[in-house]
DNA sequence: GCCAACGTTGGC
DNA sequence: GCCAACGTTGGC
């Protein structure tokens, strides 16, 4: 089986690369049926980027990997949590979440400007209009192309 | 803060 | 099943 690449976007104020390095999480409160089922195919060992949002310098700033394939969320089960969602039960969760752990940090931001004007990266979902998916998958050759901006360049922004 | 684009909800 | 209204996302 091959490794699959993805893309994790998050606010950084709300959780950041620099949160992940600390400890693995659980990418837990995803509420979009397309990102669930995105984790749900998601295997361990596969590799993803992490985008930060909603922040003043916004792109991508590492790498994770996925160290635990998809199983159900139970924040959609606590009514305290923000993530409650009132039609999920124990027997139907509807929603579920994998586990992920820090990989690397690259020496700079890839911005969402230079994603935008690289070659080959046409296709990444993140590029498209109006895209909001929060998981997305990143094919190998665009995985390819952004490691490699991400090592050159590396006193710029 | 603005606002375009999106996904979901609910009336019909 | 349609679609208007709404809440959210997320770049700028």
């Amino acid at each position: 089986m091959n490794v699959a690449y993805w893309l994790f976007k998050s606010e950084p104020l709300v959780f950041s690369l620099t949160d992940l390095k600390k400890e693995p999480t659980d990418w837990s409160g995803v509420r979009n049926y397309q990102a669930r089922n995105f984790m749900m195919t998601m295997q361990v060992g596969d590799q993803g980027f992490f985008y930060h949002s909603n922040t003043d310098v916004i792109g991508i700033v590492g790498t994770v990997e996925v160290v635990r394939t998809a199983y159900p969320d139970h924040t959609a089960l606590d009514p305290l949590s923000d993530y409650y969602d009132p039609k999920a039960t124990v027997e139907k969760p509807i929603w579920q979440m994998v586990d992920i752990a820090f990989r690397s940090a690259f020496p700079r931001t890839i911005t969402l400007l230079e994603l935008r004007t690289t070659p080959g990266l046409e296709a990444m979902p993140l590029l498209q209009k109006g895209s909001r998916l929060s998981v997305q998958p990143v094919s190998a050759e665009q995985w390819e192309i952004v490691c490699a901006l991400s090592r050159k360049n590396g006193g710029q922004n």
